[in-house]
DNA sequence: CGGAAACTTGATCGAATTCAAATAAGGTGG
DNA sequence: CCACCTTATTTGAATTCGATCAAGTTTCCG
């Protein structure tokens, strides 16, 4: 079997699909929880998920912790380690993890002769920002409210374009502390506005998976437009 | 003159200077409040600021505002418009400005024949979008003191790299309406923690230039490590 | 089954917002 | 250069959204 099949085959705006021109690899795993990378460490490639789910944060020094983004199967996990030799995040596992490394002079030199990737690439890291900086706007002018239903209605996006959702349900490990991480809330608070959405009968989760009861009304109180 | 003279002659890690590989161009002018560019309408360049402050935002349906970067000569405007037809941000003059434009196509072959420059302009969009990840964490997991310190600090760094800061003070043309776009608070508590800055002997603004009085304690405010 | 982690719920607190009004600063035409 | 008008800033009082504190309760694994 030829790797990355998982990130070759993988589609949606966000998959990352090298076509056949690499070389075979093996892929490496993580459990759940287990740290992948942590900030400021060097690293000498860029690694791509093939299967689960992994998170990027910031912590500071007293703690407190910011999730940055939500990685799913076909994601890049740093794409700023094509340029830099090391990473200002760190990154988690949230579910267990197989995930591909490619080096930093094999993709450099692919790009070169293979424009297609360096455009796949780019589109990439401007899809990227222009997620952080929804999600700044999120965090600087929303509502916990606002926020926590755009984190579903995103996800739910991203899945559905990789055919990873089933209708109005999907896979969903998150636990209510990646949430208020992700939304700059307290878990408790989470709790609250998730409990407000189930009674609502907007979403349901139960056991790993998520689904949505009430999508425009959910879109409404994510006042998006 | 050739142009760009200001762009090619500024130093810092942020200013993007092309060499002199480029043709003459003039600047575009543009007032200070005025809108250089509205979000998903079409451009076919990269800006670059040559003389001037403005800023990126991105504004809700209900008038809500998030101020995502302030933008400095030497600055790129719009990093993204290398590979997209459209921004996803509006861009505002924040003061009397000068800027000139490079199109799409002659910095794509540009990039193609000179590696250097590929390398620079990589570097600022990943630059930029490590420090959109900080202000994720601002606004995210910081309060109010701890943002508004931060932001003081991070325009005296930037500003002292290119050689526009005078020891401890520099041009401060922002409002207070901006910096509580920025973030992510309303001008009036913005205002109270200006004056509790002043009062602490922290800092001083005076007509459109900051004094920053007290470095240490700014530092140890902002929470910074 | 048992123990730990996650979630829920209530009560209280607090940081920042909102509302309102006064003062200061800035810009413009006369 | 001044008077006037608009926009910023300051300050106080009341409010609110979300945080914190503190138990329960449920869920999840081993």
């Amino acid at each position: 079997m030829r790797e990355p099949s998982i990130c070759r085959t993988l589609a949606g705006k966000s998959g990352f699909s090298f076509g056949p021109t690499l070389p075979d690899r093996s892929h490496q795993t993580a459990h759940a929880g287990q740290l992948i990378y942590r900030a400021n460490e060097p690293v000498d490639g860029v690694d791509v998920i093939c299967e689960g789910w992994a998170f990027t944060f910031i912590m500071l020094f007293d703690g407190r912790r910011q999730i940055l983004s939500f990685l799913l199967p076909g994601d890049v996990v740093s794409t700023t380690a094509l340029v830099r030799d090391r990473l200002s995040v760190s990154v988690q596992a949230l579910t267990d993890l197989r995930y591909c490394r490619f080096s930093k002079l094999e993709l450099r030199s692919l790009m070169e002769t293979e424009p297609k990737v360096f455009d796949q690439y780019a589109s990439i890291c401007v899809e990227e920002k222009e997620e952080t900086d929804q999600l700044v706007t999120d965090l600087g002018r929303r509502t916990a409210d606002e926020r926590i239903a755009r984190l579903v209605l995103a996800l739910m996006a991203r899945l559905g374009a990789r055919g990873m959702a089933n209708g109005e349900s999907f896979p969903f490990p998150l636990r209510q502390r990646h949430i208020a991480d992700a939304t700059g809330l307290t878990p408790v608070h989470v709790s609250r506005v998730i409990g407000s959405f189930r009674n609502a009968g907007l979403i349901e989760i139960t056991g790993r998976s998520l689904t949505v009861r009430n999508l425009d009304e959910l879109r409404r109180v994510s006042s998006t437009r």
